[in-house]
DNA sequence: CTTCGAATAATTGTCGACAATATAGGCTTA
DNA sequence: TAAGCCTATATTGTCGACAATTATTCGAAG
């Protein structure tokens, strides 16, 4: 889940890469406390990054923070996650109708060539077809969309969250086959150069996901 | 511009702040450097608070950071406000429709409220429906919106870069009858909780703002 | 005159100590 | 016994100094 040029230059990047992998992986608690003394002795650094990791973790919504109090992991509930794609929804159909009118052919068909990658291994039943796959496509879309404010507040500042919700409530990479009929619609469209259509097929793509994670969260309640 | 609760407790906040105004009304220069040993003498602050403060400013967007390097306000740029309008467009326009879905109704009696008062301003010919009323209209729905993530990353993450632009671009308050006509039919569907032309409407009076940005941008490119 | 490299200066990164604030526990008092 | 205050403790906030890295300047060689 570490994107692309994202390698630690200085010990804070360091710090802050691992602690933000603990926290989303939830080796790290949700909702736990982050003692700054503490963490410096565990990660094996001063306070003084301990601080500066947090910070940008706080960047990243990933904890929270309150003056002369501390730091907490942010809480994962229902409602949060549904708000979380609430945004996401609406960020990535813009991410796809600028996709549409912005990517090069080239990118195009590198798209496409990942999705003929996927539906093989979805015929040869490897299913191998899970998180890493659908992340590589969304986020191609995005990179895509040519914004870099957008593909900052949805690389850096959402997907993380996203996923910490996704690892944490068990719930990777289901959905195959139907993901990947929208999937390819959603290229067709970009190489169209349709952004309307581009656009509103990302939204019920998210849409989608979003209900299906809906649905398992209620059967995880009656569960539990 | 300070929103709401925003009342600085710790030093680092206060520099925050300070540094954020200086910034976004161009008292320091857009692109300029910002030397870390410079500002601890010209705030009265240690480094340490200085770089809190940079850090934080990082995450508005409003400064660029490099390792080993130091921190540089954004240059501003023509296809920067643009993209940044599209991110807005997106994002105000979802929260135009969880406005239209989540609103109290007497947080839509108050906005209705304001809407009359603006209307009686330009009556008036007072026009005193600048900047100020125009943040405050779209302040209150995106809070109606009620979705944390979407409050925090426009009101932290987008307004103070767009006002910069705004401010430093000279183009504060234009457009005052047809926008408040469009802020009318907005409120309108709120009103009717018709989510869908909530949205609608907010895209396109977001677009018509940026379309309206675009020409003066040439003018002023003509001028100069 | 230009270009490359080394020494030097300036800036950022990191650290431990001290100050200010919040939390916890016990004590007094009604 | 319960409520409120006060002290003691722990945690965060702030600071100045040192280390590491980058930028600059000066000199020498082609």
């Amino acid at each position: 889940m570490t994107f692309f040029n994202e390698q630690p230059i200085t010990a804070a990047d360091k710090t802050f890469f691992e602690l933000r992998k603990d926290i989303v992986e939830g080796e790290i608690q949700a909702g736990s406390k982050l003692s700054e003394t503490e963490l410096s002795t565990k990660y094996q650094v001063s306070r003084a990054i301990i601080r500066e990791a947090i910070n940008r973790l706080e960047s990243c919504h990933l904890v929270e923070r309150k003056a002369n109090v501390g730091a907490r992991v942010v809480a994962l509930t229902p409602d949060g996650l549904i708000e979380l794609y609430q945004v996401r929804e609406s960020l990535e159909g813009m991410a796809a109708r600028l996709a549409a009118k912005n990517m090069t052919e080239s990118e195009i068909a590198d798209l496409n060539g990942l999705l003929n990658r996927h539906f093989d291994e979805v015929q040869t039943g490897e299913s191998y077809y899970q998180e890493a796959g659908d992340v590589d496509f969304h986020y191609r879309i995005i990179i895509g969309s040519k914004n870099k404010h957008l593909i900052t507040v949805l690389l850096e500042g959402m997907y993380h969250l996203i996923r910490m919700y996704r690892v944490q409530l068990g719930m990777a990479g289901p959905r195959v086959t139907t993901a990947f009929d929208e999937h390819k619609h959603i290229v067709k469209a970009i190489s169209n150069r349709d952004e309307e259509l581009a656009e509103m097929l990302m939204r019920r793509h998210i849409m989608y996901s979003k209900a299906n994670i809906e649905t398992k969260l209620e059967t995880k309640l009656v569960i539990n």
